[in-house]
DNA sequence: CGTTCATTTGAGCCGACTCAAAATGGGTGG
DNA sequence: CCACCCATTTTGAGTCGGCTCAAATGAACG
């Protein structure tokens, strides 16, 4: 009686009306002329094979990429050669903001299955952030809320220990995954055991085991990377609470 | 033989030139006239008592607001009532940047001295960011550098073990007020060691006896909140390599 | 069907936490 | 100026969670 396998991330692909990019796409109260200048210079449907790099470490931040189906790791490497994790990206989010501190990205993104995403170039980003209010905004609150989520994210590990920063890696992943319209209780994680330990700080042992004990006490099923959320509840407690 | 008193923080202020709106204040390749006008909106020189708030989480985000003398500490409570720092803020530093995301604040930042800072009104700065492409790059660049700065943190928290952390936390500080032009080898920490624990992961004990290890190695002098490094290059070592 | 990598599970150890108590420093009022 | 009080910091002892090292199992792919 174990999780069956399902459809990985790569397979569902969002709508523009889901991507992040969507108020950005419409532009707000733009007139339909704006919005289809805007589309002419957006670069849409390009693809990728698993384990390419979407971004490399130090490369000039020439565009504003988004992914549009399947999912990524940003990670870097330390001087010691540890590598780090910084987060998991899904459809319809943007890759490598970080790269507007210095105009080069400062983290690799690899993609983890077969991808496809957008592409805006910077040249065009700036002329169209000059003229559109909207997208001004946008650009804004997407940085705001990812420096937001990475402090949050950083509290979590501060605070909490094995067991919860699992839990919460996997109740914010479901609630992802929710919000994209696909199935948010039964998926397949498209990240090993070890990217999953150095998101969150930890061994790939320890994450296998906190799966494990997850699984005994009935909260979830797991079978290689199948899970299925037996007790959402119950992981969101565990994650955010204790 | 210890670490004599020292000026506190606070008691220094940057020039403008030194301000992390430098390049907005002046404004990048501003004429004087919009240099000026730019100066008409920003609001100077405000102060705050110790332990008052800079600004509460879940209050609007009506200004951008930048610390110019004395020293904050960025900070949430979880659910559980744990407090988790985010961060320290030095003269010259954006605050709550974070805000973006949501047009809301979402931590508390809290004065650790009197402190003073200047003030930018989101209506005027909107308006300004409209016309001003140098202004709208450097907020970009700040978001950008931001979240970078905190993604990087992360990571060390989650390779490093309490003694990397705090030499890495002393070395970005002395960093940080080098950079200020002000003494970067002995200082007065305007924070506890339960604020400095809380920023680490770590527990205030730990931090202590992190502190008494240095002492103890000869690496820096220690008394009470004063602190002398004297082998700087070791501190950088091991915070940023070990 | 065999090879290879990913994952699981076990045993033992170490570092950071918890609980507890002593010491130090800063600030206040007499 | 001094004595006192309070909060902060330091130090100690013991426990436990997560790490390390190691081996077995399972899954994926040609």
């Amino acid at each position: 009686m174990t999780a069956k396998s399902v459809p990985a991330i790569a397979a569902a692909c969002v709508s523009c009306r889901q991507c992040a990019l969507h108020s950005i796409c419409l532009a707000g109260h733009l007139p339909l002329e704006e919005a289809r200048a805007l589309e002419l210079s957006l670069e849409r449907g390009r693809a990728l094979p698993a384990g390419a790099a979407l971004v490399r470490c130090g490369a000039l931040m020439d565009a504003l990429i988004v992914v549009r189906s399947g999912s990524a790791k940003s990670h870097s490497v330390t001087l010691e050669g540890l590598e780090q994790v910084h987060g998991f990206v899904l459809p319809g989010e943007p890759v490598g903001l970080e790269g507007f501190g210095a105009g080069v990205y400062t983290c690799d993104v690899t993609a983890l299955e077969p991808l496809e995403y957008c592409r805006m170039p910077m040249r065009g980003l700036e002329a169209l952030i000059e003229r559109l209010p909207g997208l001004r905004r946008e650009l804004l609150r997407l940085l705001g809320q990812a420096l937001d989520e990475s402090q949050r994210l950083r509290g979590q590990l501060g605070v909490s220990d094995a067991r919860s920063r699992v839990a919460c890696f996997l109740a914010d992943l479901s609630q992802r995954l929710a919000r994209r319209g696909l199935p948010s209780t039964e998926f397949r994680l498209s990240m090993s055991r070890r990217d999953i330990a150095h998101h969150l700080g930890l061994t790939l042992e320890t994450v296998s085991r906190s799966l494990s004990a997850f699984k005994r006490e009935g909260w979830l099923q797991v079978r290689a990377r199948n899970v299925k959320v037996l007790r959402p509840q119950v992981l969101a407690a565990l994650g955010s609470s204790i």
